[in-house]
DNA sequence: ATGAAAGCGCTAACAA
DNA sequence: TTGTTAGCGCTTTCAT
């Protein structure tokens, strides 16, 4: 950011007849500057248009006062809100955020390479750079893995195996379905891969075979639609449809039933995260909760240097509303 | 990122035995360097696990290969696009992005300048900044405005005021609407208050009153949400509801059928953007297409010093679907 | 082909 | 209270 050159320290301190460190000092509100010389130079520095550059600082300092998020892409609003979570911290500290998405560059690793450089802190969520980088980012900087793993890296997670095996026992025990089929590819994320665990998990426990392999999909609404019509091409629907978040479910709310299933009746449908859409939907998704902008909030802190466990668990919570079967709840307050 | 004592040029150095120039002409593939030399220093380069410190260099250099984007937030697809748009430009020239929202930092402006100062090139989208702040930035550095305007300042918008104008007249000419209403906080952004325009405007033109003054609300899902409910609450709908973006009439067409409302036969729904979602909602929402990511392109080229107008408007397209009443079309392929 | 040294903008220890 | 100065890590003439 340099087009018309830009006064520096020196500048100013020529202008106002005194030394940079005085200048330095003012900048800082320094309280050994007596005010006539603040005055004097607060003047200059208003006069010349003189800010202090950040790289200078940073470079002298031996820290920048930024946090870098590393993510798949900025798409969807899990990520918008981890990274609230981790702005409310940020602004606390007087530290700027810097986010990056893997995910549409094929030069992701060098990206977030030259993001670590000039952060004083990394949060990198799961499944979005290879172990082996992560753990030497790890090495060389504070970073905190958040919905993933990779060893010796602190990390923050929620329990989603758990909350999927929770989530499909509810299916089989409290709704009798059997036939029961994953939506989403196990291996595009840890997240998801967890969920996909936590589902079989809960299958093995009741004696129970998944109703066909896991439909390979992307995380967003269009692929719940492309599922679902490729569900509808290849003939009879399972009982109930897990899906591996929200985004998918709501795209399959939106579809199916343009395809004659009525939901719940023919076919259950789940989500996971619960997205804001998720309780407006019709009908009201069936999903859980997770305290995202809590994870993004932890991770903040640990990755701005505050001490972490080397894994955190949040807790989540099973939200059954209607699309699962359940009965109709009374309709919000207005 | 500076926990366990990164090794610098100096280090590399001392421990291959060469100067810093040589090893800093190793790390740029000069020529110039003879083979025996440059594997000499490359090994001690792997042996201490040495990488360029991005500040230092940028302090040298006098610039980042870093580009800047200020948004109100990262929630919403809209803006996700933006950022791919540019993301596709940057990654050609080599240069990183970084994202900052301002809604929910109270200090956004510093936040920002902060930014601006590590940035060779900012893009600021309309209404995140207060109009003084971007001429200011822009008198120290390059900026572009994206959907926005301010003095002397390269912007690059839609012409919103027209698209939504002719959406307008679409629900007044074809369908015969006469009771119309804007869905959304003119005040709110740049982008809004032009939409809400083109909505006057169009009304204006066949000498139609407004039914009733815009709801201000936020540009999410759940404000379409609230809106439904707040439509209901006062009595009787009007005939066409025409939101400022589409996940405001996403929340709409999630609310109003429980409320009781079909639509379109009870009332029309138009949206702005061309979500992902507005094609296979139902029904599928009639909108305004918009060149999102190329926005996003152009405006990332702009900031890193590729010539640009003044003024760039990209044009939009009417995409008329079912839910302003239009007849229901093929279903699209499977 | 390689090295010495100045300098990028700033901060902070030390002097005065 | 203010100034001098030595870096921070890197690039880049200019010598050699």
């Amino acid at each position: 950011m340099t087009p018309s050159a830009r006064p520096t320290i020196r500048d100013i301190a020529r202008e106002a007849g005194v030394s940079v460190a005085t200048v330095s000092r003012v900048t800082h509100d320094d309280p050994r500057v007596v005010e006539p010389t603040k005055q004097r130079v607060q003047e200059a520095i208003d006069r010349l248009g003189y800010r202090p550059s950040a790289i200078g600082r940073a470079l002298s300092l031996q820290r920048t006062s930024t946090l870098g998020i590393v993510l798949p892409g900025l798409g969807g609003p899990y990520f918008a809100q981890l990274i609230e979570g981790a702005e409310t911290v940020a602004v606390e500290r007087g530290v700027v955020i810097n986010v990056v998405g893997t995910h549409l560059r094929p030069d992701a690793v060098d990206a977030v390479r030259q993001l670590a450089e000039r952060t004083d802190g990394l949060i990198v969520a799961g499944g979005t750079l290879p172990d082996e980088e992560v753990v030497s980012l790890a090495k060389a900087g504070r970073v905190i893995l958040v919905a993933g793993e990779a060893e010796g890296v602190p990390a923050i997670v929620t329990d989603g195996r758990a909350a999927a095996s929770a989530l499909t026992l509810h299916l089989i025990d409290h709704h009798g379905y059997r036939r029961l089929r994953f939506i989403g590819e196990p291996h595009g994320s840890p997240d998801t891969a967890w969920r996909y665990e936590g589902f079989r998990a809960a299958l093995a426990e009741r004696g129970i075979e998944e109703a066909g392999e896991p439909l390979r999909l992307g995380l967003d609404v269009r692929s719940g639609a492309v599922a679902a019509r490729e569900l509808h091409a290849h003939g009879e629907l399972p009982e109930a449809l897990v899906c591996a978040n929200d985004e998918l479910a709501i795209g399959m709310l939106a579809t199916l039933p343009g395809l004659g299933y009525r939901i719940p009746a023919d076919v259950a449908v789940t989500g996971f995260d619960d997205h804001a859409l998720a309780e407006i939907a019709s009908p009201r998704l069936t999903t859980v909760h997770q305290p995202i902008a809590e994870l993004g909030a932890r991770a903040a802190a640990g990755a701005l240097g505050e001490p972490i466990d080397d894994l955190t668990t949040l807790p989540t919570e099973l939200v059954v509303r209607e699309s699962c079967g359940c009965a109709e709840e009374a309709d919000p307050p207005t």
